[in-house]
DNA sequence: GGCGGCATGTAAGTTGTTACATGATTAA
DNA sequence: TTAATCATGTAACAACTTACATGCCGCC
């Protein structure tokens, strides 16, 4: 009965991200990555070298399949198939999540007692400047999507995340003044 | 000049975590683990498979020392060295920083229009049970921390983080709450 | 005597990043 | 014509997880 003694190949996260856009609609590899920088980029990341290969290692299971010519610039049109979307339904049916994050900031801001006095001002006003710009990015965002009508309520579930994201950083923001200046 | 093509060794963040918390007195690798999983467990992680190597190539490098013996169960206590703590400092000195998060509820929760109706209820409910109780958690963390007396704001930097935990996942909890039962 | 928590460590696999190579199209 | 952006892809590396193996110690 030998079983590889290293098993749950499970499948990495990535699979599923492509899946869930492409469910909204063929893009390229490229949009993937695009949106995901831009739009999902407080809750989530992902590289080029991930989105390439997973796009063809998906192919191979048929869960998607790309359409090639037409489109400008050798640009791929991928979509997703009737298998794709049963996978992400299993997904997202399934309750198994892992929320992590790895806040290098706040760990430096933990450790700043290490340093000389001073560096947890530095630290935080990195942070905070870093905060700013990105609740910005993600007021704009919010603002472009209000701007465009919608009978349907589609947008609702970007409007979630981006309420989520608005409502991470704010925290975030208010927290590194409550600790700023304090001399410590 | 051959230089290799893939340079940029730079050093994982797991070695600054390990300089850290042996920069507060010695510990062991066990030591390490179970406070990165409690104290730090929402901003960050860290396994065995990470720790123990570390800590034997920080010794390489002369950043970090052990004594063996007088400990029970072959515990192995590691101290840093001077040189580890100028390892330290130069990182939080250093203005990079990368926080990024993954937060597969999210994700989930974005896509969940692809699935059945009472996806999303299901999605945040299981997020939110998690959030409360981690939430609890730090709510216990900081009752403990502030029924030690503390002359010297010792523990202000604990606090700090435990801060920043409680208000994320409150941000959190209330957002699962806002975008629940919606018939979304 | 057995179980659970403490304690260390490694092997193998998976996942993710970075740097590179290549080329098309658009705008200054 | 040159730079920026769009667009795809791979090789090499770095980072991280998981499963395992091993043993100690205290407690019931």
């Amino acid at each position: 009965m030998s079983e590889s003694r290293h098993s749950a190949p499970r499948g990495s996260r990535t699979r599923f991200l492509i899946l869930g856009l492409l469910s909204e609609g063929p893009m390229s590899g490229y949009d993937i990555a695009s949106v995901t920088g831009l739009r999902f980029r407080f809750f989530w990341s992902e590289s080029f070298g991930q989105i390439y290969p997973e796009l063809h290692r998906l192919e191979k299971e048929a869960l998607v399949t790309h359409s090639e010519g037409g489109e400008p610039r050798g640009k791929r049109s991928w979509s997703i198939t009737g298998e794709g979307r049963a996978a992400l339904k299993a997904w997202l049916a399934s309750g198994e999540a892992s929320n992590g994050a790895r806040l290098e900031s706040v760990l430096k801001a933990y450790f700043s007692f290490a340093a000389e006095p001073g560096t947890l001002d530095a630290i935080l006003k990195d942070f905070g400047s870093k905060l700013s710009r990105d609740l910005g990015d993600l007021e704009k965002m919010e603002a472009e999507l209000r701007n465009i009508h919608d009978p349907h309520a589609s947008h609702d579930y970007a409007l979630m995340t981006l309420e989520l994201g608005q409502a991470t950083y704010r925290a975030w923001l208010e927290w590194t003044e409550r600790w700023s200046g304090r001399g410590m």
